[in-house]
DNA sequence: TATGAATGAGCATTCATTCAT
DNA sequence: AATGAATGAATGCTCATTCAT
């Protein structure tokens, strides 16, 4: 069927698949541009797209949003993944370690800020989070995985509910102070302070004057 | 506070005001109990008031919604200032102080659990977060005034900072948690982390062994 | 509420009812003219009414269609009624009444063939025959008690039977005439031979000779 | 009949031959199973066929509709003419002929009932019965002239109008009883009052003692 | 003041059909 | 000959809002 070196797709797969990202970059646009516009119509228009081959790839509207999340999640876990894997090569110290993470998740959710809160201000709406729940849990045990390898004493740690914690803490303070202080996200005292809550979290024993120097 | 200077309202403006409240009660049961049928129709159906009576009173749906998040917000700031009040009469230690708040930020926000996400989801959809902003703000500035005036040495506090950061902390992991692992409110681990989330970023000397001890 | 004399519906009212007798009107025109350009934004467009009122007054499009057959069932029926007591009164012959109602019937299906075939395809097509089964029910059993009150020994009669074939027989040599010799309806021998077959099931020991004499 | 003089279709009229009966298999399929889910495209998909295929042999939907009406009305067609031969051959009775093709033909529509009540109904919304019309036609025709052969003076029989007028009747009863008693239909009530319906058409002088003996 | 009839833009979705590959 | 991507008119329906009574 394919070609033995290249398995290039047909020209028609190739067809559908420009297709299909096309609208899922159309409704990736309207989503964090103009979030409660979000429509079929609009999506296949923008997309320069007719609606009719919108369903042809998609179910419905559900289905687009889905996909944005699963892609939107997954590109998140594995930024993750690769920035847990080089902190954890070049530092061996859990606080500077807890640092870099910090100030990597602070840069991160900032840059997907957008989407974050469209995606998850869409589901929360319509009451099914099931989606967003099952790669939560995704990134929350594949984090709580790596979190387990590097685990020094000193790290608190409760294997339930640490990272779930830290998680939704996290993104509760992203996105509360996205929507209603959204020139503090880049002010350093915000990274300051959230390595804090990190480490006050995970550290608990460290003393207050290391973070005074930090600071 | 008005009640002795300001004369009695008329009999018409008592029939106003109690069908702004009904309006608001049918609206708040609506959103509490099917938020995506949210309509303006619907609401002056369920309130047994016409759809012309609505718009003699408020503007338009989103009127209605900012006068519920008003007035919730509202309620949960008094709610949260009476048990501050109370908590620093009786207690004058910082870690049962953090203790006690938090247990009682956990019970209110259980409480109000549907209410604010979907307030809350409804808002963020919406894009328009001035109003939350500006309540959020109120809160965080109160609280902040009453942690500043028990203030002891202990206390990490970055006036600029602290409230607002625990305050996002706190309602991400509610909301998250109600959203993903409804379960995990009522389960005291759930009360026993939360509590270690806002020791170990207001108390960050506190040694570990307290805190075990607690647990 | 309502004035002693006249229960005159007030203004509101009479417009609500006028737009729902509009809205009837326009789909029954519909219904006849150009049966599967029924939609209910046609209806709507040709009742000169929004589409907004449309919904206002019929949950859907199937409301608007079973109002249809309910009223044009009822309108058979009443008119069969009158019918009947009316040649009963003037016939006591079996075989003359049944020539009458013979008579009476052909020129009824006649008259509203357009909108039984329109109505009954409708209905089939959806696979939702409640309301017709409740309504063709209804006209059977009044049938039933009319023929049961004037029976004579001649006539032929299960109760549980007779009127039921014989209501589904008519229906199906009128709508298949209809649909396929459209012009045979007005042929005196249609009307004929319809008597035939009613006088040969409900009065078979009749002979052969009266009937030539008949026709 | 025509095997052995003409040549063998090529291999692709064979493909081409094959395709349009799954295609068509396809359609009856959906067509007696979920009738309002009939559409070109998932004919294509459930006969595994390209809907550019479909359109290769089929100028449209309704073409491939009027080759199921096509085909199953000769199928009746082809069925009534074995039994009547059949039994015309066994029975000289006009009395038992007329029971035997009653039953047969109870049979029979009970068997195509689905597809019946589907293409009609589908004929009758699009207000084309011109296919229809043709082939009741002549089926009508071959009947009259079946009928005409093995007349006696018994029966009644006008050849312009009986078959025509039994034909409906028939049809109209058994699609009737099926959309609103299908349960009447194995009822034995049910043949034995279709059984006196078409006697007492075509035999008129018999008298009543016959049939109660009968039943 | 209160009512509720009326509006119509907008939405999600289906489906017969065309045509480049 | 076969494929299936693409089309877009059409459909049933919702809802915030206006305005005559």
């Amino acid at each position: 069927m394919k070609k033995l070196l290249k398995p290039r797709k047909s020209a028609s797969q190739d067809r559908s698949q420009s297709t299909i990202e096309t609208i899922l970059a159309a409704a990736a646009r309207i989503l964090t541009n103009d979030p409660d516009r979000l429509s079929t119509n609009r999506i296949a228009e923008r997309a320069g797209v007719s609606i009719g081959s919108l369903y042809q790839y998609f179910p419905g509207k559900e289905a687009i949003l889905s996909e944005l999340v699963k892609r939107f999640i997954e590109g998140e876990l594995s930024a993750i993944e690769r920035s847990l894997a080089e902190s954890a090569e070049q530092e061996s110290d859990p606080e500077r370690l807890i640092e870099k993470f910090a100030e990597f998740i602070v840069q991160l959710k900032i840059k997907n800020l957008k989407m974050e809160r469209a995606l998850f201000s869409y589901f929360v709406h319509l009451g099914d989070m099931e989606l967003f729940r099952k790669l939560d849990d995704q990134v929350i045990n594949r984090i709580t995985l790596i979190l387990e390898s590097r685990r020094t004493p000193e790290i608190h740690y409760d294997p339930e509910w640490t990272v779930f914690l830290l998680f939704h803490a996290i993104r509760g303070v992203v996105i509360g102070t996205s929507l209603q202080r959204p020139d503090r996200l880049s002010d350093p005292a915000f990274k300051r302070e959230l390595v804090m809550l990190m480490k006050g979290y995970l550290l608990p024993g460290k003393s207050r004057l290391t973070r005074s120097l930090e600071a």
